[in-house]
DNA sequence: TACACTACCGACAATTAGGG
DNA sequence: CCCTAATTGTCGGTAGTGTA
């Protein structure tokens, strides 16, 4: 581990030996000459969602062509290197094949005395021999045979696989019907009323920070006065260059100041009366993601701000550059 | 005054990479 | 596999502005 390289992101993490491509990376790390356009499109038509011709599909279908271009030589004359399904109506007369099967071996019953058979009877009879009898001469007709055979057994794999992996994404996406279903139930439960205390808990009546009582901070829900009650409590360089407490430690921002959180948390505790018990559920469940929202948004607020202010300087600069003899003024805001 | 249009902002969802 | 912070896109609300 130590001898892997450590760097911090963009993001903010300390990262070892970085392996994915992130939307914000600027060049993905895959060799294909494909155009980053169409992956934008894709990306953008479909966020996040792949394609349903996935690629492994494609891979599979893509040897059995392989191994029906060995001779297809028959009327494959132009212009079809373009066209790769033009495969599949093969397989669908492989089905025919059987079908005439059928029907010619009930007609055969029935003709068997005749001797003088055409030429299309003649090649029908060596296509029957193919499925239950295997003829293994070298003619030309036997390479057919042959290939009809690895087709054959080529889609019936690939067929097998097929379900295989059918089932195992059917049993992937039923395990997270069944984890969002039960996330539904409990988002449709978890309003503050159920944190809130039953019995006669004991509540505060001012929290103080620096004179000031937090709880006569006034918002329309829990959510803005959390986020009030931070700006009030920490600074908005803290704000913008902090993370929220936690176990995790991996993260290269500092985390806001531990003591101050506290106070944030009882005053969200008594602002809203939730009970001592069901507080850590009511953080973690109401109003961790708001406020994990709430420091990225500020920090982007922030970036904006200092964009900003930094092209107003560079302005003046040029000004001063220009017709100068007035030095900056302190007092620009 | 009412309506339409635009821009902005906050909240949220979806997605990512990395760690436990 | 699940969690986290971080990033990005989308949606709804709202304020500001112009016009009939």
């Amino acid at each position: 581990m130590n001898t892997q390289t450590r760097k911090v992101t963009s993001r903010g993490r300390v990262v070892t030996n970085p392996k994915r491509f992130t939307p914000s990376s600027l060049s993905p790390p895959q060799p294909t000459n494909q155009p980053l356009k169409a992956l934008n499109v894709i990306r953008h038509v479909q966020p996040g969602k792949r394609p349903m011709g996935t690629n492994r599909v494609r891979s599979r279908l893509s040897s059995i062509e392989n191994q029906m271009n060995i001779d297809d030589d028959d009327d494959s004359d132009e212009a079809d290197d373009d066209q790769p399904p033009k495969k599949i109506p093969r397989t669908i007369s492989r089905s025919q094949f059987d079908e005439l099967e059928d029907n010619e071996e009930s007609s055969q019953e029935s003709m068997t005395n005749d001797s003088c058979q055409s030429d299309e009877e003649e090649t029908t009879a060596i296509e029957n021999n193919t499925a239950s009898r295997i003829n293994y001469e070298s003619t030309p007709v036997n390479s057919g045979h042959n290939l009809y055979k690895l087709i054959g057994k080529d889609i019936s794999d690939f067929s097998a696989k097929l379900n295989y992996l059918l089932d195992t994404h059917m049993e992937r996406l039923e395990k997270r019907l069944n984890r969002l279903a039960a996330s539904c139930l409990s988002i449709k439960t978890t309003s503050i009323e159920q944190f809130r205390s039953s019995s006669n808990e004991e509540f505060e009546s001012a929290v103080d920070h620096e004179g000031f009582n937090l709880l006569q901070i006034y918002a329309k829900d829990y959510g803005e006065y959390a986020r009030q009650v931070l700006r009030v409590l920490y600074k908005p360089d803290e704000l913008t260059s902090s993370i929220l407490p936690s176990s995790c430690n991996h993260f290269s921002r500092k985390q806001l100041d531990n003591e101050r959180f506290r106070k944030f948390h009882r005053a969200v505790r008594n602002k809203y009366r939730i009970s001592r018990s069901a507080y850590d559920e009511f953080f973690n469940v109401c109003l961790r993601r708001k406020l994990v929202n709430f420091l990225c948004y500020e920090r982007k607020r922030f970036n904006k701000k200092q964009k900003i202010y930094e092209q107003e300087q560079q302005i003046l600069n040029n000004n001063d550059g220009n017709t100068n003899p007035t030095p900056p003024n302190d007092n620009n805001e």
